[in-house]
RNA sequence: GGCCCGUUCGUCUAGCGGUUCAGGACGCCGCCCUCUCAAGGCGGAGAUCACCAGUUCGAAUCUGGUACGGGCUACCA
């Protein structure tokens, strides 16, 4: 279906329900709506379908809303930003259902139903029984005369509004751009309720009625609507709208193929940001999980999203997440930050939540050169608090990794490195401190010492950081300053040999 | 029970009847670089295209069936 991507008023909507988090599901969902919205120079709808009221709170409401911003989802109508088809809150729109379901029953697309929920719990065990094939309603109160339910309607009797699915409908055909065509028979289909007993529509009535109204031309959601798909196209013709075109998007699993839930971790957007992970890189990651320019991208930035998504392209098969190549894109990103981004978009917050550094420690060159160090060594944000640690620690109180120590410090010729590293650094003065002329400072004690760049270089490292990795030598030194570094290889002498 | 959907390397995918004994990416393994850790460079292993029939000169690609997985079948969304 290659002309899904050529319409020319094309209107899509993510409508998320309030009653939890933005999960990674969802926010895929929402990617595709938005980036088929941006493709086509469509507009994209964010609604939010809050008509369960036990379940769906302002809170989580407001979860998801910042969850769209973080994304970098921005919607053309929807919550706080208006829009003509509105209100945008399905709680706000019960009289536009009510009216429509009246209009459906006045013009015989609907009826009232009598049954009560045992009646028709009893009728279903019958059916069951007997061994038909079809278990639905059994249309028991189609035939009643209109004027008399209208009256039992009057004099207060309980009822539900039922649709009726036409006698002579034969097969509904639902045009699904990653599907194909599916062709359901509409005998299978019963005359479902729309609106319930206690005077509030179905998910099935008032999505359709929604979507009718706000003109949605492309429906893209979870595949696991598209059983229900026919049923919507009943009512889309019911009221005499036309239908969209569906695009039923797959699953995103967990590892072990089942169905994402807490025991493979981080479910929701938000974890993942607190996790570390930066928005474009998350978008990027979720965007290609179902979803292919060509068989060869892995890193697509937003902007190519946005110009070359399309519905044809996406599998039809549910995706396994896989943690490990989300970390390989979003260091991708990480490491295409120049310094002065990640000082200030990664480095300085990091730091600031940690509680180390509120930005006023260090100047601007220091922060600068800490980003070239640490960046290219980060896969998530957050990976820099561990790696900057050794720059906040008190000299005294900097604890000493216990394999680094009997690996580098309490092994033979490391007293000697660190002495004449000590009194090489120390004809540094303050002002030349700095990578290069630390590292031409050191450059020749190994040959002087007679040994290996490792043995020398080593022990001053695990001294000063603590542990055996960091930036290089020059680097690590010149971040932790002049006094501290002499202090800490002081100190560090004792426990060399 | 009925109806519907899905099935290409461990994972995400390319592939739309021949130029593919199946290409890329992550991961994994090895080598190089190297003061450590990363990054980077190079190379490697890894898929009888779920299975079985059929259509065709020719099928991962089309058709049917089977198996396995999933969804719907609610006065949940």
């Amino acid at each position: 279906m290659s002309d899904t991507n050529t319409n020319a008023a094309v209107r899509v909507r993510f409508a998320p329900s309030p009653t939890g988090k933005l999960h990674v599901g969802g926010a895929r969902t929402a990617i595709y709506n938005w980036a088929f919205a941006r493709a086509n120079g469509g507009t994209f709808v964010l609604r939010i379908d809050d008509t369960d009221p036990t379940r769906s709170t302002e809170e989580n409401t407001q979860i998801i809303l910042r969850a769209m911003r973080w994304l970098g989802l921005d919607w053309d109508e929807g919550p706080e930003v208006g829009g003509q088809f509105g209100p945008y809150f399905q709680t706000e729109r019960m009289d536009i259902y009510r009216e429509a379901a009246e209009r459906l029953v006045a013009e015989g697309h609907a009826y009232y139903c009598f049954c009560s929920p045992e009646q028709l719990a009893a009728d279903r065990e019958a059916a069951k029984e007997r061994g038909d094939s079809f278990q639905g309603y059994q249309r028991t109160c189609r035939g009643i005369d209109p004027e008399v339910a209208q009256a039992r309607v009057a004099a207060g009797e309980p009822h539900t509004i039922r649709i009726k699915v036409p006698e002579d409908r034969g097969d509904v055909v639902v045009r699904d751009a990653v599907h194909g065509e599916v062709v359901f028979n509409a005998r299978e289909l019963d005359d479902f309720i729309i609106f319930r007993s206690d005077g509030t529509p179905t998910y099935n009535f008032a999505t359709v009625v929604d979507d009718a109204e706000m003109g949605i031309t492309h429906i893209i959601r979870g595949d696991d609507h598209l059983s229900n798909t026919p049923r919507q196209v009943i009512v889309y013709e019911a009221l005499g709208a036309p239908t969209p075109i569906f695009a039923h998007i797959s699953m995103i699993l967990g590892s072990d193929g089942k169905k994402l839930s807490k025991r493979h971790g981080a479910t929701s957007v938000e974890e993942y940001r607190d996790a570390g992970y930066l928005s474009d890189a998350f978008v990027n990651y979720l965007a290609l999980l179902g979803w292919a320019p060509d068989g060869e991208s892995t890193v697509i930035s937003r902007e190519r999203l946005a110009r070359e998504f399309s519905l044809d392209h996406v599998s039809k098969n549910p995706a396994i997440m896989d943690p490990k190549k989300l970390d390989f894109i979003n260091a991708e990103y990480l490491h295409a930050m120049d310094d002065a981004g990640f000082a200030h978009d990664v480095l300085l917050p990091q730091l600031n939540a940690a509680g180390l550094d509120d930005g006023t420690q260090h100047d601007e060159s220091w922060y600068l050169m800490a980003s070239a160090a640490f960046k290219p060594r980060c896969t998530l944000s957050s990976d820099v608090v561990a790696q900057a640690r050794y720059l906040y620690t008190p000299d005294d109180e900097l604890v000493y990794d216990e394999k680094a120590t009997k690996r580098w410090l309490a092994k033979q010729g490391a007293r000697a490195a660190l002495e004449a590293a000590s009194e090489a650094l120390a004809k540094l003065d303050e002002a030349s401190w700095g990578p290069a002329a630390i590292e031409e400072a050191l450059e020749p004690l190994p040959e002087q010492l007679g040994m290996g760049k490792g043995k020398v270089f080593q022990p001053i490292r695990v001294a000063c950081v603590g542990g055996a990795a960091s930036p290089g030598i020059g680097e690590t030194l010149a971040l932790l300053a002049r006094a501290h570094t002499l202090a800490r290889i002081e100190r560090a002498k004792e426990l060399a040999q």
